[in-house]
DNA sequence: CTTGTTTAAGAACGATCGTTCTGATATTGA
DNA sequence: TCAATATCAGAACGATCGTTCTTAAACAAG
């Protein structure tokens, strides 16, 4: 999953898989097939161990908007943590490389932005309307999108945290503004 | 330079390249010696007849406030010319595929994020203190990356147009409340 | 026309790609 | 203990990769 966040997918070749994994490539087939069926294992492994983790305490019923710049902070904290310029959104990646000519992947990585607007959807504030919620929370998963392109070719991670500032103060003055 | 638009460095091969090119491999390597070479001359035909030519109206002196969503309007439209899913920006397809592993190309990548940023900036008001203007330029660089980035996995021109209008509808509502 | 240089088309190169096969070595269940 | 199965490292496969070489046609200048 490493190899493939950071390289991409046609970038990594199968001995980089068998290295990476410390399998071996007959494990690898008779598990994944070929791979394409171990990318997408990894894109699930990905959202099971970085996806939802980071977006829970957007769902949770009693989320306040703050949980907001938690979850940029959490992401650019991980970015600093792996090396800069980062490893970026594996979902991200594959979203500019592979998907476009994967239906597959395309569709995965759309049931992905759905599954993040809807936890930014939840953090915002339930006295809004639904169409601003959504509106303000597929906004966001753009603006997560740029922020995490971005964070593949900077390498100064308050760069980062000054842009996600600036998209945590234009939401907070929509909702100020729609009440 | 449309091969590599499309599909991205690794997945476009030089057999690929000499079909869409109409040219021999002889001349290929003997104009841009390698791949790269090609790559990077591709960017450069990029900047100049993609690039240049959408940020220009941002750049008139005269600029109103108009010219930011239809500096959107006509990328979109270029996307549902060329075909949905759209094949997004080069620049932000090569920043998450190839930029972070290639540091020429990240710095080609950062040229092109700054001389957006600078042109965004241009269009914003002048009235407006320096800080403020390259803190909105900068957003709507993430933002239009993000946006790009979306239209490589969405067949609704119509979904990116609602994104770019509210991303547009933000940045007034900043100018409105910095005056 | 002749000679020297550039272009065309594609064969060929070694390397590496994703994938499969081969045996040998562990591991299991009865 | 012993046969059956799973796992192992790695050789080997055909295909394709980026790159170079070969050969002949097209063209230029005198």
């Amino acid at each position: 999953m490493h190899a493939f966040w950071k390289r991409g997918f046609e970038a990594t070749s199968m001995a980089d898989l068998v290295a990476a994994t410390g399998s071996t490539r007959q494990s690898i087939y008779s598990d994944f097939g070929n791979k394409d069926g171990l990318f997408r294992a990894c894109f699930s492994l990905y959202r099971d161990e970085v996806v939802l983790p980071a977006i829970a305490p957007l769902n949770r019923s009693d989320s306040a908007l703050e949980v907001i710049p938690e979850y940029f902070e959490t992401q650019i904290a991980r970015a600093e943590a792996m090396g800069m310029p980062g490893p970026g959104c594996l979902v991200g990646n594959a979203m500019t490389e592979t998907a476009p000519n994967d239906e597959q992947i395309r569709k995965l990585v759309n049931a992905h932005n759905q599954r993040l607007a809807m936890a930014f959807a939840s953090a915002l504030p339930e006295r809004l309307p639904e169409a601003k919620r959504s509106e303000l929370a597929e906004f966001l998963v753009v603006a997560a999108q740029g922020l995490w392109a971005m964070s593949r070719v900077t390498s100064s991670a308050d760069q980062l945290r000054a842009r996600a500032k600036t998209i945590v103060r234009m939401i907070q003055k929509e909702i100020d503004d729609a009440t």
